[in-house]
DNA sequence: AATGATTATTAGCCGAAGCTAACTTTTTAC
DNA sequence: GTAAAAAGTTAGCTTCGGCTAATAATCATT
């Protein structure tokens, strides 16, 4: 078999040249993938914290939908990269770079949602797009997004 | 300490009665998460077969930014899931139900691109976040993506 | 047809994120 | 102040999706 240039050649369709861009794609929703976990806890605990006073183990595991080892489990690793704070049988207590990354994900994530919203979306739809959006927009569309989302 | 509902009460800020809601949210975008992989390689195989002729593993590895052995674990799964098949040392072809799997996610890859470029954003960004957010756009989403894009 | 290069596979490692079961600590209620 | 309930933790299992190193098969060139 041909190598890859020369079946490129052979068959040439459309193709401007995604291939090399589609693979810089793929690494770098790769990399977003990785912090998704970490980023929707850290803002869940900033809500908690807002609407309660504290981030209960318990709380968290509620709201994420998933049981408490999993949420101690993701608590550790939070710890470990230095986002939160704990002491044992404790509530959970964000760090100063917790806080920042929790303030630009509420920030992302409500550009998102009322840019759903401003398209048309349904609430619960729009909720629900933007958890899994949010994660995976540049800083360019974000901005796109906030422009459309304020324009009357 | 109190119950939710207890401290609810006692701060009850804004919300409407979004915890729920986005409990759904959360659940929902673990569950798109799941599919994400399988849709890229389904979605890349069927672009390699037309593009090439055929869908080897060492193409898809290059244009995948993974390793072959990362690339023969992943068929392996979607062989399992009947999405390919395959013979050994040979390469991969899509099922009936990895061709219509393949079909949707190009569709919906084609529209949130044809979006985000509507948009304004320039085409590398595009690509980019496209291949993040396509997996996370509900039906509604996309009929409304669909619209805007086609829209003089 | 033999050999060297390319490609594919296998084995085995790792970390993330989920789970259940069992146990400890804390909180609540009496 | 003690007993029951609730919350938190630990241990141990699973799957997924990465990786490297080593091996096996195929392909291409002479």
């Amino acid at each position: 078999m041909s190598t890859d240039e020369n079946l490129a050649s052979e068959h040439q369709e459309s193709e401007a040249r995604p291939a090399e861009a589609r693979v810089e794609a793929f690494i770098g929703v790769r990399e977003a993938r990785r912090s998704e976990v970490a980023e929707d806890y850290v803002e869940l605990i900033a809500e908690l914290i807002h609407e309660q006073g504290e981030a209960r183990p318990v709380d968290i595991a509620a709201r994420m939908g998933v049981t408490a080892p999993t949420v101690a489990k993701t608590l550790g690793r939070l710890a470990r990269d230095g986002l939160i704070t704990r002491a044992k049988y404790r509530s959970v207590f964000l760090t100063e770079e917790g806080r920042a990354l929790a303030k630009e994900c509420r920030e992302r994530h409500e550009i998102v949602l009322r840019f759903l919203l401003r398209l048309g979306l349904d609430p619960e739809t729009a909720e629900r797009d933007a958890e899994g959006i949010e994660h995976h927009v540049s800083q360019r569309t974000l901005a796109l997004f906030s422009d459309f989302a304020d324009r009357n």
